[in-house]
DNA sequence: TTTTTGTAAATTGTTGACAATTTTTGGAAA
DNA sequence: TTTCCAAAAATTGTCAACAATTTACAAAAA
């Protein structure tokens, strides 16, 4: 039985079972368009399926899974044009945010902001393309919710997991690692100028960059298709 | 085949009846605050009550229902607070809107809106109030779905459907309604333009004012709670 | 009266069983 | 060999029973 299954009583199982799946989901254990089996998970996790089957149903209405009837659930693959439009709705997301803490940041907010871009340009000094991507997701992460707003810092972390589906998207980006970096301090300037307007062009014009460069990248790996060094089966 | 079986081989029994217990919530039947008992449901829905948590599970995902454990589930009730900073996020989604249907717009798409606008005209000056809140609500939504952008439509959805749970929005904005007719008219005209900027401009500041007549309403409301001219009770 | 406490009723949480459907398997026929 | 088909296995859909928890209510104590 699963540790923290027996352990935390606190919340109801089906909650308990739907944030274990959704942590295996996000790390790569289930990738996308693998089948998630009732009775696997169920025995797995030391619960019947009746808790399984509520969490797919949070799981389905959150987009990381799709249900087909009498054919079970499997691990949402995002197609490329739908992560196109992910990206066009973060941009809106984040120039909203961008106006926001121009117009609210505190003195707190503002050396925070400005150590996270310190830590972000030590890991571009380094090579580090893995600790920059996390230190960049949590930027983002942090920027939306210092501006307060519950329902927007809601909906940007649903789309951020969903946009972690589109595989392509993890791979060899490192080259692009400065140009994100820079772009990174001007935000923190716009922002910190207090003017509305150009701290929401600069936090729209870099999810747009990034927009960009996900499509240039996915053209190149859909041109070399046959090169996957690093990747592991998953057969079990 | 009877449309009804083909309805059932396709759709399980618990997204039947999480459509029509999301029919009811909206249509007010389940009002804000009310619990829903699972006992009850599953009885008058004529199933068992595996389904009907299945489908609380996709509604509190969805943010029309609250569940606490061992307590029950009750409809949601969207506090002000929550309701404003919803208005904020849909006017950034709206502004995307405006932005991108200026720089795609067809003809046909065109004569669609200026329809859409002249029957809200014609409900102005029939002071139909409550048949132009339909017409402004399809207005909106066919043109988020004209974007082409189907997570921005989905999500604009989910939003909307929130927004009707803020009960305090519904009565009484009758007197509104001119003011509101004559900004759709300049939207059409903006989008009509092809200019991006002055589109988004129009649809943004659209959807602020729609924001500060309803904290206004809101305020009055509030101001003189005893005054409830037109309201229905709903005990039955 | 007000508060507290204990018991019954109502409600939710979980499970295992059974039915319905899909997928797999192992030949039989071409 | 390949294709087709029926039986078996696997998997999902639904239900009813039971356990755990909360709520309602009435009697006892302050």
């Amino acid at each position: 039985m699963h540790p923290t299954i027996a352990l935390l009583q606190s919340r109801s199982l089906s909650m308990v079972v739907q944030q274990e799946i959704e942590r295996g989901i996000l790390s790569g254990e289930y990738p996308p368009g693998s089948k998630l089996i009732e009775a696997a998970l169920a025995e797995k996790m030391g619960v019947s399926r009746g808790p399984i089957r509520e969490a797919f149903r949070m799981l389905d209405e959150a987009g990381l899974v799709r249900t087909e009837k009498n054919r079970g659930v499997s691990v949402r693959d995002i197609p490329l044009d739908e992560a196109l439009e992910i990206f066009d709705l973060r941009a809106a997301m984040d120039e909203l945010v961008g106006r926001q803490l121009a117009t609210h940041l505190t003195a707190d907010q503002r050396d925070d902001m400005q150590a996270m871009v310190s830590a972000m340009e030590q890991a571009v000094a380094a090579q580090d393309a893995q600790h920059y991507h996390l230190l960049n997701l949590q930027f983002h992460d942090r920027l939306v919710e210092m501006t307060g707003n519950r329902k927007l810092t809601a909906i940007y972390r649903k789309l951020i997991k969903e946009l972690s589906l589109f595989r392509r998207l993890n791979l060899a980006d490192g080259w692009l690692m400065p140009a994100s970096a820079s772009e990174h301090q001007q935000i923190v300037q716009a922002i910190a100028s207090g003017n509305p307007q150009l701290a929401g062009q600069a936090m729209f014009d870099h999810a747009m960059e990034s927009k960009a460069r996900t499509v240039a990248n996915d053209l190149r790996r859909h041109a070399t298709p046959s090169i996957h060094p690093g990747t592991k089966k998953v057969t079990r």
